[in-house]
RNA sequence: GCGGGUGUAGCUCAAUGGUAGAGCGCUAGUCUUCCAAACUAGUUACGAGGGUUCGAUUCCCUUCACCCGCUCCA
């Protein structure tokens, strides 16, 4: 529930964002546009710091991630390989109990009798549910089918023993509203082309249609060849990524948490499968070792690896300020993940308007790179000369329980994407030949864990935390509230503000500006000069500059013993110190990178 | 996409069928020796389009945007 309060400071926050201009409604002069925003002043440096601090963390400081800047509209074979194009392009419906996806006009049309519901009582709680629902039944097959359809259905939304309500049945003829192999209700059709979609070159035709990138990840993959190729890099290694991303979300909604234009920070981190790492290393690092905690090594398998990259996301945030207790962990449920994932992590964030996810952690397998080797019918494996090696040295025994345990997890995969066991069973030696026959060359398609953030929820929930408000009352019992941004230094847009004490003496405002000149080189700064000194320090609050120094007659030598020294105000204590300007750069700079 | 609400200055709000005020902010000046001081001057608005009307910011319609709830978010 949203509460009167939560939504207040949302409101407050979407006015700073106005105010202090870091953040303006897209072209507002023409009344906007639904679901795209921009950065103000302040916004685009605060927005430039949190990549920079994602760049530097997770490609600069490490041996093992190089970066990538692909383009934004790529070939539209990309997607199809993906999967987007064909889920995001037509209206669906979803079964309302299996969650199986139908193209709406695609779905066959049925006849029969319609059982209604209106809702379900739980025998054991005592509670009701009032959804609507219904289950279409073929000619002469008995209604107790239908109610358990039914009651399947309520019992999936937590109605644990589920008492039917207000059945009533209705003829129906040549619908497309209900699944046509189990009867449930399937949900509105609904627009699902959530590609935006252009032409290239001059003539608007189907030919040339092309789309703007949903996500940046497919990039990496499609271009992991030339990079592995070309950065003497060896899996396990990543390959990062920021750039715009494009959705056209049914309903933006909440600020800039979903907007249709937007940024990602990606990383795709390759490694070697689970099989490989058995054979070099005889065992794959269990993960109840908790070894994710330390550095990479060679024995890690996905979940270790998975683990480990959650750990490292969550220790970056940290670091820009964004405590480990301002997070859930959600690990996402087996029925829940996408086609592609293995395991997926949700960082949710709590935001004003709900709990929400800010970054996403999936193991997406090898499926990516299988997809765009079977698409574009270029190899995309690696070869590691050690695997063949120790390949060889591998007793017949070991090989064999290898494959077997492979053999089972495909058949496994394949029962669960609903094929008959027979026919899992053979895909699945079918794969397995494939696989251990590229594997004792030393080849393999690595696989991948893919930690995915979004920007713009980023620097969001980075406004969320940091805002805050003092109320002061002064003598004459005026009480007046001050707003603050607690940004971290790091991301802060301004690092420090520098003041004159005192606009009208020419030698502080000369000497103001000699110390301007010496930070500016090095970090944002904002020099003000207007009003009271007070006024100053309050602005650069709101501002979220975490310091500010002020440059006053001590400076310029009243007290012989602070000459050259000036006050270093910090923001979030309003303390202060005095700190000699030739000492400001050794103090300043390791706070703020 | 559906339902409800809102839209007046940079922000928060007011008034009005005869074209609008305040507070804060912002700019300039005077002044000011450390946490939004004071004074003076200035600055800026009826989301857009159409209709009714002698006249519309006000009433009506459409549209756009934002907020809330549902929905959606592979």
């Amino acid at each position: 529930m949203a509460e009167p309060k939560t939504n207040e400071l949302m409101e407050k926050i979407v006015s700073l964002g106005k105010r202090r201009g870091f953040i303006f409604q897209s072209s507002e002069i023409y009344g906007g546009l639904n679901g795209f925003w921009d950065y103000g002043p302040l916004g685009a440096e605060l927005k430039r710091n949190v990549k920079d601090a994602w760049w530097s963390t997770m490609i600069r400081l490490r041996d093992d991630v190089v970066g990538l800047e692909a383009t934004i509209i790529m070939h539209p074979q990309i997607w199809k390989a993906s999967g987007h194009v064909d889920t995001f392009s037509d209206p669906m419906c979803d079964c309302l109990l299996t969650r199986k996806r139908f193209r709406a006009d695609q779905v066959d049309p049925q006849s029969g009798n319609a059982y209604n519901f209106t809702g379900a009582r739980d025998t054991v709680s005592g509670g009701e549910m009032n959804e609507p629902y219904s289950v279409l039944l073929p000619a002469g097959k008995p209604p107790e089918s239908a109610r358990k359809t039914a009651m399947a259905y309520y019992a999936l939304r937590g109605v644990t023993q589920p008492e039917l309500l207000g059945e009533r049945v209705e003829a129906v003829v040549d619908s497309q509203r209900y699944n046509p192999e189990n009867g449930s209700l399937l949900t509105e059709p609904r627009p699902f082309n959530l590609m935006f979609k252009t032409y290239v070159g001059p003539v608007a035709d189907e030919d040339n249609v092309a789309y703007l990138r949903p996500e940046t990840a497919q990039a990496i993959f499609a271009q992991f060849k030339n990079v592995a190729d070309t950065c003497r890099q060896k899996v396990p290694f990543g390959i990062g990524q920021i750039g715009k991303a494009f959705r056209n979300e049914v309903t933006p909604r909440n600020y800039i948490f979903r907007s249709r234009e937007f940024e990602q920070m990606e990383l795709e981190f390759f490694i070697k499968p689970d099989e490989a790492i058995e054979v070099l290393s005889g065992t794959v690092a269990n993960v109840s070792a908790e070894a994710w905690k330390g550095e990479p090594q060679a024995d890690w398998g996905w979940e270790v690896w998975h683990k480990y990259w959650v750990e490292q996301r969550v220790r970056f945030y940290e670091a820009i300020g964004l405590p480990r207790t301002a997070f859930e962990e959600y690990w996402q449920k087996p029925e829940e993940l996408a086609h592609y994932a293995r395991a997926c992590v949700d960082l949710l964030y709590k935001f004003p308007f709900g709990t929400q996810e800010l970054e996403g952690i999936a193991a997406r397998s090898d499926f990516d790179l299988t997809q765009h080797e079977t698409h574009s019918g270029k190899a995309m494996g690696v070869f590691d000369e050690e695997l063949r090696a120790a390949w060889g040295k591998l007793d017949e025994a070991r090989k064999a329980s290898l494959r077997a345990n492979y053999v089972a997890a495909k058949t496994a995969a394949g029962l669960k994407k609903g094929a008959t066991e027979a026919e899992a069973a053979k895909q699945a030696e079918a794969l397995a030949t494939i696989f251990f026959e590229k594997l004792a060359k030393g080849q393999y398609l690595p696989h991948v864990i893919e930690p995915s953030a979004g920007v713009d929820r980023l620097i969001l929930a980075l406004l969320c935390h940091a805002y805050s408000e003092v109320t002061t009352t002064d003598e004459k019992g005026k009480s007046e509230t001050r707003v603050i941004l607690r940004f971290h230094p790091r991301i802060a847009p301004i690092k420090v503000g520098i003041f004159p004490l005192l606009k009208n003496k020419p030698e502080l405002v000369k000497k103001a500006m000699a110390v301007r000149d010496l930070l500016r080189p090095h970090m944002a700064i904002y020099y003000d000069d207007g009003g009271a000194i007070g006024r100053r320090y309050a602005r650069q609050d709101e501002a979220g500059t975490p310091f500010g120094l002020t440059i006053d007659f001590d400076t310029l030598g009243e007290k012989p013993e602070l000459l050259d020294t000036v006050t270093l105000r910090h923001r979030d204590t309003g303390a202060q110190e005095r700190v000699a300007i030739a000492d400001l750069l050794g103090r300043l700079l390791p706070l703020i990178r």
